[in-house]
RNA sequence: GGAGAGAUGGCCGAGUCGGUCGAAGGCGCUCGCCUGCUAAGCGAGUAGGGGGUUAUAAACUCCCUCGAGGGUUCGAAUCCCUCUCUCUCCGCCA
């Protein structure tokens, strides 16, 4: 069965292409040389790894390489000598015998090599991400920083609604039925709903690849295990995920995952980069961890859309197109002019995958504060080394790993709230926003319905 | 879902009864030569990865990889098993 792949206790396996001793995510020669570095953002990450047993493990992995490989070459030699006795009709018997232990002796060493590497690559897919210089050292979200604020938070002289309320008053949220179909976690828009939830995908589609230079690419939206690995999903955040049963298939938890895998085993020419892709999905998260949090309204579902930006860069620019990419996300927000500001999160905020975070925090009048609809990251090679993306500075160069980078651009169904409340009138309707009247032919203003 | 064919280097494609096959040949590409220019022609080079040595250079050297995993063998691209993918035909379906 396919799934196989993944669970016979080789699973760190699945990312090389399987053979011995290739690529083993961050570069093991890396870390071996930095483990000054790794210890202080592991410290820095909250997060824990053997580094003593990682010492140990790598130095006897080279040497039982040393010495299998030595046997190698004399069993390789040694044959050639068989053939040609062979050849000639010489008798060969005696060192075919010996070939016979040696080989015993071989398939030994190979045996406990691949045990160690085994052993290290589940280590070294334990180990985050090493967080950029520039990052806030902190232990959690308290530690993140306010990098910048865009418009202004809408004056009321009334008492905000927070958007569950609005939409269910004027009918287009329909979470009853949505949990009856379902369950709890989700939603069923009508009518204007989800034609707002159908233009903000045209709206955020249409302008990333109108004006910011994006290629759209509508992906698989069931991906594999090695997908997932690719991107740092697996093996350590299986319970977030929606499993096909009897099948190697997940249901994508963002774009992130089929549209960076697009490249992955791939090796790019120079001048391929940068590519700039941009893709409409649903995502499926399980929420597994988050039990009573955000239980109302449309913020946190185990079905939503999102518009997902992905750039493959050279790893010299990477920064700056974090930059970009997260000014390509500001945007849409700007375009609808809700308020908003941009926190770079803290070393202890950031997911495992990332070196650097921008989150965009919406302002949501009615139902508390600044919420998460963007999150904008550079990843550096991290993801490129377990996806194993590369590409060539010219024709004869080695290859060398590219960056990845994704931003939300943005969450759809948080982006329907944030309009919901910024939008929202004293009567109780909801007017639209300028830049969305196009897309939903011509409405100005959503008022109460019953469906 | 049923029947069959296949998977080799950037691409095409050869690999005989298992024995210098990491792989003939062609195309493409790179560099050089030649040539008023171009084309043609000539010569050389042209996979990825992991070790050793070294300055984490160059050079040298060893090992691994012919869809993936496992097996047989002194030795496998070549034989056996499992899986994945592709193609053709039938069935089914939006």
């Amino acid at each position: 069965m396919p799934e196989m792949q993944g669970e016979r206790g080789k699973g760190a396996r699945i990312i090389s292409d399987g053979k011995r001793g290739d690529k083993l995510m961050l570069d093991l020669k890396w870390v071996r040389e930095h483990l000054d570095v790794v210890e202080e953002a592991l410290e820095h990450r909250n997060s824990k790894v053997d580094l003593t047993r990682f010492k140990e493990l790598d130095a006897s992995r080279r040497e039982l390489i040393v010495e299998v490989e030595q046997l190698k070459n004399r069993r390789n030699v040694v044959s050639g000598e068989i053939a040609r006795l062979k050849k000639t009709g010489e008798p060969a018997e005696d060192k075919i015998v010996a070939m016979r232990e040696l080989g015993d002796k071989i398939k030994g060493l190979d045996e406990q090599l691949a045990e160690i590497e085994d052993e290290l690559n589940r280590m070294l897919l334990d180990i985050p991400n090493i967080p950029d210089k520039s990052v806030p050292i902190g232990f959690d979200e308290t530690a993140n920083v306010v990098i910048r604020t865009w418009g202004e938070k809408p004056e009321f002289d009334f008492e905000p609604k927070p958007h569950w309320d609005t939409g269910i008053d004027l009918g287009i949220l329909d979470f009853e039925r949505a949990s009856k179909i379902a369950k709890a976690r989700f939603v069923l828009y009508w009518d204007l709903g989800a034609r707002m939830e159908r233009s903000l995908i045209n709206l955020m589609l249409d302008m990333h690849t109108g004006k910011h230079g994006y290629t759209e690419v509508f992906p698989p939206i069931l991906v594999n295990s090695a997908s997932l690995t690719g991107t740092g999903q697996l093996p350590k955040f299986k319970e977030d995920l929606f499993k096909v049963e009897g099948e190697d298939l997940y249901l994508i938890p963002t774009a992130e995952v089929p549209v960076t895998n697009v490249h992955r085993d791939e090796i790019l020419a120079a001048d391929d980069l940068p590519r700039y892709y941009c893709a409409y999905t649903p995502c499926f998260r399980s929420e597994a961890g988050a039990y009573g949090k955000d239980t109302r309204g449309l913020i946190r579902h185990h079905q939503f859309n999102k518009v997902e930006l992905v750039k493959f860069v050279n790893p010299e620019t990477s920064y700056d197109e974090l930059e970009k990419l997260t000014a390509n996300a500001e945007s849409i927000l700007q375009a609808l002019n809700i308020h908003y500001r941009v926190v770079a999160l803290s070393t202890g905020d950031m997911g495992f995958s990332s070196a650097k975070t921008y989150d965009i925090e919406v302002w949501l009048p009615g139902s508390g504060g600044y919420r998460e609809i963007s999150s904008c990251s550079n990843f550096e090679d991290f993801q490129a080394r377990r996806a194993n993306i590369r590409f060539r500075e010219n024709p004869k160069a080695k290859p060398r790993f590219v960056h990845t980078l994704n931003g939300s651009g943005l969450a759809i169904g948080r982006t329907v709230a944030a309009v919901l409340e910024n939008y929202q009138q004293a009567d109780g309707a909801v007017s639209i926003p300028d830049a969305l009247k196009a897309y939903m032919g011509g409405a100005e203003v959503i008022t109460p319905k019953k469906f």
